[in-house]
DNA sequence: GTCTATATGTGGATAGAC
DNA sequence: GTCTATCCACATATAGAC
């Protein structure tokens, strides 16, 4: 299951996980370090709070989306590189419908009535938002960029929250396609 | 703040309130029992469990919805009708951006890794499709209508989560503005 | 029906040995 | 650094008087 050497690391893939599937309240420390194979004390050593787990979880996907999005740019035009966005999406369908997104879901969770936490749960959707709005300015959109990444980024994260309530990964094809084509007649 | 007599719908209405600001997981049936005025222990006359508020909550829901979309029913196109749907939205900019959408932050949560509550999560959902599909039939898209209130609904879902964890208003002003154009364009 | 009091379980967090 | 044992707060749910 959990297969990092690095402990800390461990804990916070584990912590990723369970949190995806369960939600942030629903995971207790004990869930946690069970599956990263930590002693439920050792938590305390890598984290102070359980609060911190989730900062260190929202960095990571932070990271993970710089990376796949960086994957992205080595595609050769604009268009692609957003038809690419929304395959993610597609390909992903199965584990979006069951558990909704995993940094959709996440963010919502953080960002209602929390204090510190409410800060973290902007970056991963900034970092979505300012990348599509590079490729649309690249398509020649300079003037909307910004209106049409809001438009692509709330219907991927839209999607996935409908499709999650549903049950039902169908949704998400049909949604996908939806927004292939849109980007093509763009 | 809670003014209803019947002692049972002011526990739904003052659960309805704090669920919406707090997510369900971290309201407590003490914070529910001083909001609705009601002893903690009175809960259960009415509620059987803490999951039985939640149920009664998109129960309630629900039939809000479909009477908010009723008087939509009087306007005199179908256009209009959908470009009213989105105002809502517009309109509510501000507690959404600040806490959800009291619908979707609720399903997402319910959905996620719970049995029988998941089921609930998708009638609020199926309301909301159903009638904007009526309303693209009326369009004369009779073909793509599922597809077309799919993409309606995920995006107006999509910009509370999204302006949710920007903490930022203003986002769902300028995505209903772009919506409004796609329904007119339509 | 509505209340007070309480049982029961469990979660986050800490103490301290090794 | 990693562990075991435990504290303490609090949440759900129950009991039972009025």
């Amino acid at each position: 299951m959990v297969s990092s050497t690095d402990p800390r690391e461990r804990v916070t893939l584990a912590a990723a996980k369970l949190i995806h599937k369960q939600g942030f309240a629903r995971t207790t420390l004990a869930e946690i370090a069970v599956a990263a194979k930590v002693a439920l004390g050792s938590l305390y050593y890598y984290f102070h709070t359980k609060d911190e787990i989730a900062a260190a979880i929202v960095a990571k996907r932070v990271g993970d989306l710089d990376q796949m999005l960086l994957k992205k740019n080595t595609l050769p035009d604009a268009r692609s590189r957003l038809e690419a966005l929304v395959q993610v999406w597609a390909d992903d369908r199965n584990i979006d419908a069951r558990y909704g997104c995993p940094i959709g879901s996440l963010c919502y969770e953080l960002a209602k009535g929390r204090g510190p936490l409410s800060g973290h749960a902007a970056m991963p959707m900034r970092t979505l938002l300012n990348w599509s709005e590079a490729q649309f300015c690249a398509l020649g959109h300079s003037q909307d960029a910004a209106t049409l990444a809001l438009h692509l980024v709330s219907a991927l994260q839209g999607i996935s929250l409908v499709a999650n309530s549903l049950g039902d990964a169908a949704a998400i094809t049909r949604e996908s396609s939806y927004l292939q084509d849109w980007i093509r007649q763009l």
